[in-house]
RNA sequence: GGCCCUAUCGUCUAUCGGUUAGGACACAACGUUUUCAAUGUUGGAAGCGGGGUUCGACUCCCCGUAGGGUCACCA
């Protein structure tokens, strides 16, 4: 039974960066794709080039590459039906558009820009929905590209059609108007370029976000006049802000996806906290890696409801997902935030440091914070002496004196292996003899300076056995 | 305002007519421990309201209510 190669594909405008909600339904696409050994297709949809910004493209293929999504064709890699962006496609479109001119199923607009926007106002004062056809010029002149091109709908009904995810969906006569399909500066709108693409691309199915339910009447009328099947349609419910009353936007703090990265975050944390907004898997899995989220997908385990975007669950995946990296790889991100001052740690020293570190941390731009509060500073720098420290949670300063001195001697006669483990059983009997605060406090103190640090033993196998027992006994005289 | 979609713990969700309504995040308590962190255990916490259908509804239908989307020469 050999079905139909699945097409897949993510199309987003070049008008800034990719937030969120984009990198999120290209996931689905992505993975749906890969599931069933399918095409995915990145395309490019520059077909308002007011709103174009310099730069987009590129900055939406890193972000698509940063979660670890990969396209089989597209704009960067080209592929069989190149190009893949839209404004070198204009040929297609004008191709069908003029199709429907042919069969008077589009005229030109002969209105001002200004004469359409007051039937609006006017619709609006009225509050009932503004519908251009109201005012479907009678005689509309020969469309010569310097006006829009409508599509006009002769059949005004209500509309069914089926959603992979919402499945049977309709909207009223409302939802049916002649909309613009050809821009009076030649370029087409989304409405009809998307769906030539889709075809002459062989997409089977399109994923988006549900904003555009209301508008998918108007596509099927049009599909219907071009006499082209339409793919199957999934939508995917929107992402809510934070309070989860509103659809999380630009301005709600969806924030440029490689903002993330800048953050710390790991591109598999995102991945896995973006594919739960809007779907879950069959069983109760949370952490689940980019391949066993494409073998758990199902269209059928879209959600209809709309999901929050929740800052806390974010940082638990990241934090899960940071406990499955190697040393070497939790290494390299925390070098990358550390401040310059740290670039004297020795590599030893680091690889005992960063375990420690990460245990302390939901994403790796926390490093940076906490070494801005100088939190790892005893780590390059000897803590200046104070006995008030010193003495706390001990009898008198001498008692402690003694205690560090002791620990000195016990560390001094050590000649094995210098790790926190060793340090520990070499220490712990005396410590145990005399009460562990009394010992284990002006250790921590001496070794580090503050009241709130890593383990002593840990401290010191990061330390060193040299700089251990210099900082130890600069506090016994 | 029209059209459309949605509705389970504070948050994300499981449940596809019969469950003590399960899990995760967050929160709290306790345990471990030399502090912090980490970790372990435990706990509180939910079916929007009203009608139906049914032997039986969180689940199906209707009406409210609330939230969201949309009504562009944007996608």
């Amino acid at each position: 039974h050999m079905n139909k190669k699945i097409v897949t594909r993510f199309a987003p405008s070049p008008t800034g960066f990719l937030h969120i909600g984009g990198v999120r339904t290209a996931l689905f696409a992505w993975a749906f794709a890969r599931k069933n050994n399918g095409t995915f297709i990145l395309r490019i949809e520059d077909t308002d080039k007011a709103r174009e910004v310099e730069g987009s493209i590129q900055h939406i293929i890193d972000s698509l590459k940063w979660v670890g999504i990969t396209w089989d064709e597209g704009i960067d890699i080209g592929g069989p039906n190149a190009p893949y962006l839209q404004s070198e496609r204009l040929e297609s479109y004008k191709k069908y558009a003029q199709k429907l001119v042919d069969k008077g199923l589009a005229y030109a607009d002969p209105y001002t820009p200004e004469e359409v926007e007051a039937f609006r106002v006017k619709a609006q004062e009225e509050k009932r929905p503004f519908l251009f056809r109201d005012h479907r010029p009678e005689n509309p002149p020969v469309w010569d590209g310097t006006q829009p091109l409508r599509f006009k709908v002769t059949d005004i009904k209500t509309t069914h059609w089926n959603d992979l995810v919402y499945g049977d969906l309709s909207a009223g006569p409302e939802a049916l108007d002649d909309f613009i399909i050809i821009k009076s500066d030649g370029y087409p709108t989304y409405n009809l370029s998307h769906m030539i693409d889709d075809l002459e691309m062989g997409v089977t199915h399109i994923m988006r976000a549900d904003e555009f339910i209301a508008s998918t009447p108007k596509f099927l009328a049009l599909y219907e006049a071009l006499e082209i099947t339409p793919p199957l349609m999934a939508t995917l419910p929107p992402i809510m802000a934070p309070d989860g009353k509103k659809k999380l936007g630009k301005r709600d703090g969806a924030k440029d996806i490689l903002d993330y990265k800048a953050e710390g975050y790991l591109p598999e944390a995102m991945l896995n906290f973006l594919v739960f907004i809007g779907w879950s898997p069959k069983d109760e899995r949370e952490v689940m890696t980019a391949q066993e989220f494409i073998d758990a997908f199902e269209i059928e385990r879209i959600h209809r409801s709309g999901g929050g975007f929740n800052v806390d669950k974010l940082d638990w995946f990241n934090r899960e997902h940071l406990k499955k990296l190697s040393v070497g790889e939790q290494k390299s991100y925390v070098q990358k935030f550390l401040p310059e001052r740290f670039s004297s740690l020795s590599d030893s020293m680091l690889d005992k440091l960063v375990p420690v570190i990460v245990e302390r941390i939901h994403h790796f731009s926390e490093v940076a914070e906490m070494a801005e509060q100088g939190e790892f500073d005893y780590y390059i720098n000897a803590p200046s002496f104070e006995e008030s420290k010193l003495i706390w949670k001990t009898d008198t300063l001498d008692q402690a004196k003694d205690h560090l001195k002791k620990v000195c001697e016990l560390l001094n006669d050590y000649s094995g292996e210098w790790n926190s483990e060793e340090i520990k059983s070499v220490i712990w009997d005396y410590a145990e003899s005399v009460g562990r605060g009394s010992v284990l406090w002006p250790m921590r103190y001496a070794l580090s300076g503050r009241d709130k640090s890593p383990d002593p033993f840990i401290l010191a196998d990061i330390l060193g056995k040299d700089e251990t027992l210099k900082r130890l006994q600069s506090h016994i005289v």
